[in-house]
DNA sequence: AGCACGCCGACT
DNA sequence: GTCGGCGTGCTC
């Protein structure tokens, strides 16, 4: 006789022991387990019930030394999110349940599973034994029973005997939603007779209260209300509805509710598009041409800042919908691009789901049920919600394709673009980067024809690109001028005032000054716990000294602790110092400062940009936030405070970095029919890529760039794999790196002596401690593929058995900063 | 990760 | 002589 044997992966294991386990599936149960389910099983010597998932079903002829699956299916992944989890796990390093976890929102895997019920099914005494017998009735009278309680009841041998209950069908858990808290609920009331009775069967009935009447009232002119609006409207109490409700008054039914944050957003005023630019009708019929074509291509859609990329995308949009299929519409960052999301919510309404992690696990779940559901088939949201779980495919867009938030920085480490391609591919669906600046890596892609490139050269307004202005800060500073501002860009910020046009400033670095130091001694104060210097802040008009890692904060110290001299110098400025010497040079200017310390609350981000929009401020001043693609259209002049910072990071990326940092912000200026200007203030004037974030010549810093990446074999041609070794005890530390370090080697010159690496390192990480963790790394040229990586999980499972939890290694491969 | 089994110190 | 420390090793 054959029985079914399903092949699982626990959900809960570190990843160095996670490996496929077989269970044999009960004959008697009446569940059928399948492919993708989400079930129990028994798992170790204590048989603790763990959540696993089912990656395949096999037939057995012998299940002698398996275990049984005990649960019916707590949820149920489709083959496409099966395969996600396996390749998400393979390219990142993480464990399947790790994988499952990253897909699926974390509420549909219910986290109290370890309960019972009863089934119909009738218990005979010949069947089980007395103990059996006594469990199920106490199972019964108490249902849902945990298993806590349980044991309590029975002692710990407990489990054996609910494992029997169930596999012989007397038990059983309940799977999604039953008994669960998790679908939000609401209830509607409604007269179950013509609405001009409901007085004089109210008087009838022998209730008195005005209110009872005033609801009845209420239910029979506006029809059907749910408890919420009764409350809200005329304060019914539940105590007044339940009175209606048994007197048969009214009747009251439950409906099930999606949590929406966004659904009071009902800017739906359908505005009318505006006709298409010959470039942007050029573009959008090579996309929809490549949408048709029913293969699983792939386009960059590179335009100049203001080109009118958006409105490409959204009759994109309109056209995969209009075909049936859905759309999955990936943004940087949900708090800076509100007015994105406005935009597509005026159109699609209802059939919007925005999702993002700062969402409430409800609100997640209810956006994704309503994706699952479809009610809903655009998905407008940041990096996760590139696992939206559509069945119906038709076009993933990631717009701002260049910004490193589609890589994640936490475990797992995946790039949103991987998992699009990836995706695109099983679906046969059309995937679009878009970019004003597009990444080395993809628009190498584009050029070598695996992407299909299009391009969009003009402004859609018709506005030139804004007259750029390099200022050498040399001239100011050999003149005594220290200020952040320029003799240059603050002649153009006053004339910017005297016309009342405003004005942007952007500069790449919180806080007051960047650091104090000693003059006598040069002791700089640092982090005590993160290998850090403290950067000056001003809070609340006293000055301290905070650690941009930990958050760390102190006072200033009176003297110097090392030498006892009593004046420190204070190095470096940022949003804070450049707001006050900004107020002081111009005083009738009202300056907005925008950084992570003004934007903490939760809608201020958004506030802060309709009031500027709205001119409530003349000159906006901020970090990275105020380069993002925003259409302010009385903004003529952007200045850039310090453009030198993000040229000397010590990664290979910093010529890129900050050329899209610069051509973003100098995007900014005059976008509407006023010919803005942009003034780049810098120590280094001939710098070619600033010359060319000037000019935004993105195809010739292209050029350079690529060809310099060719000559040092950095990405595009090769991938980098940083192993991080970390620990919070020094020792260990350097043991387990002296470990990772004599297994890496042993292996590329044994069992994968065919894998061709650059192997750099150890050394410790550029901050090497932080929180009070050591960190110590491995640099990795190589290539990407199935093999290295297999290479790298063995050395690092080798050394993580060892060391256990006293170390923690990630991989990340091409990670965003080196 | 949990949870076993397993071999050496301070207690009834 | 026993209780219990947490050091290796396994979990279908």
């Amino acid at each position: 006789m054959a029985f079914h044997v399903a092949t699982v992966y626990i959900l809960n294991l570190p990843s160095h022991v996670d490996r496929p386990y077989d269970y044999y599936i009960p004959n008697c149960s009446e569940q059928k387990i399948k492919k993708g389910d989400i079930v129990t099983v028994p798992f170790g010597g204590g048989n603790k019930h763990v959540t696993a998932l089912v990656s395949e079903i096999k037939e057995k002829e012998d299940t002698s030394g398996l275990k049984p699956v005990v649960s019916s299916a707590l949820a149920s992944l489709s083959d496409e999110e099966l395969e996600l989890c396996f390749f998400l796990s393979e390219r990142t390093f993480c464990s399947i349940g790790d994988a499952v976890k990253t897909i699926i929102p974390s509420t549909v895997i219910s986290k109290s599973h370890d309960i019972y019920r009863v089934t119909d099914k009738q218990i005979y005494e010949n069947c089980v034994n007395i103990k059996a017998i006594t469990v199920y009735h106490f199972i019964r009278m108490n249902e849902p029973a945990s298993m806590s309680m349980l044991i309590q009841e029975f002692g710990d041998d407990v489990r054996a005997v609910v494992d029997t209950l169930v596999s012989l069908g007397y038990a059983y858990i309940p799977s999604d939603g039953e008994g669960s808290k998790k679908i939000k609920n609401e209830s509607l009331y409604s007269l179950p007779y013509p609405p001009h009775e409901a007085e004089k069967r109210f008087y009838s009935s022998g209730l008195r209260s005005g209110n009872i009447l005033a609801i009845l009232n209420y239910i029979a002119e506006h029809g059907t209300s749910s408890s919420e609006i009764l409350r809200r409207e005329i304060s019914a109490t539940s105590q007044q509805l339940k009175s209606l409700e048994i007197r048969g008054l009214v009747c009251k039914e439950t409906k099930e509710v999606y949590r929406n944050p966004y659904a009071g957003d009902n800017r739906t005023c359908k505005q009318k598009d505006p006709p298409l630019t010959p470039s942007q009708q050029e573009s959008y019929d090579k996309a929809v041409s490549l949408l048709y074509s029913g293969k699983p291509e792939a386009a960059l859609l590179h335009g100049v800042t203001g080109s009118g990329k958006t409105l490409v995308i959204k009759k994109l949009i309109d056209k995969v919908l209009s075909q049936g299929k859905q759309v999955i519409l990936l943004v940087p960052e949900i708090a800076l691009t509100p007015q994105t999301v406005g935009y597509f919510i005026s159109f699609y309404g209802k059939r919007v789901a925005v999702f993002h992690s700062s969402l409430s696990s409800g609100e997640k779940y209810d956006a994704w049920r309503r994706m699952k559901n479809n009610d809903a088939d655009l998905c407008i949201g940041t990096r996760s919600a590139v696992f939206a779980p559509f069945s119906r495919l038709g076009m993933i867009v990631i717009d701002e394709e260049h910004e490193h938030t589609y890589k994640s920085d936490q475990s797992p480490k995946y790039s949103a673009i991987d998992i699009a391609r990836f995706r695109a591919a099983f679906h046969g669906a059309f995937m679009l980067l878009s970019s004003a600046t597009p990444s080395l890596e993809s628009y190498y892609k584009a050029k070598s024809g695996i992407y299909h490139l299009i391009e969009m050269t003009e402004r859609a307004s018709g506005a030139d690109l804004p007259q750029t202005i390099i200022s050498d800060l040399r001239a100011d500073a050999s003149g005594g001028n220290t200020s952040p501002v320029g003799a240059v860009l603050k002649k153009m910020i006053s004339d910017n005032l005297d016309n009342s046009e405003q004005s942007i400033l952007f500069i790449n670095r919180r806080g007051y000054n960047n650091f104090l130091n000693c003059p006598m001694c040069g002791f700089v104060p640092t982090c005590p716990h993160c290998s850090v210097s403290l950067t000056h802040h001003i809070r609340q008009k006293k000055s301290v000294l905070v650690c941009h890692y930990c958050g760390f904060e102190e006072d200033i110290p009176r003297k110097c602790p090392e030498c006892a001299s009593d004046s420190f110098s204070f190095v470096g400025f940022g949003t804070q110092f450049a707001e006050q010497t900004i107020n002081s040079e111009f005083p009738k200017a009202r300056v907005m400062r925008m950084d992570a310390d003004t934007t903490q609350q939760k809608f201020s981000y958004d506030r802060m940009l309709s009031d500027f929009k709205n001119g409530k401020a003349d000159i906006l001043l901020g970090t990275q936030m105020v380069t993002k693609g925003h259409d302010f259209p009385n903004v003529t002049l952007v200045g850039v405070l310090l453009a030198d910072t993000s040229l000397y990071l010590d990664d290979y990326r910093a010529n890129e970095r900050t050329f899209q940092l610069i051509t973003q912000v100098v995007g900014r200026a005059g976008r509407q029919k006023k010919r803005g200007t942009a003034v780049i203030q810098t120590y280094n004037p001939e710098h070619p890529v600033l010359l060319l974030a000037a000019a935004q010549d993105y195809k010739t810093f292209y050029e350079n760039e690529i060809a310099a990446r060719k000559a040092l074999v950095f990405p595009p041609f090769c991938d980098i794999a940083l192993i991080t070794v970390s620990s919070a005890d020094e020792i260990i530390l350097q043991k387990a790196v002296y470990d990772t370090d004599s297994a890496l080697r042993k292996l590329l010159s044994g069992e994968f002596s065919d894998v061709k690496i650059i192997l750099f390192g150890p050394f410790e990480a550029p901050v090497y401690k932080v929180k009070e963790t050591y960190r110590m790394r491995f640099v990795i040229k190589c290539k990407s593929n199935k093999r290295l990586r297999f290479m790298i999980k063995t050395a690092s499972d080798s050394v993580m058995r060892k060391y256990k939890k006293n170390i923690s290694i990630s991989v990340d491969i091409n990670p965003n900063t080196l």
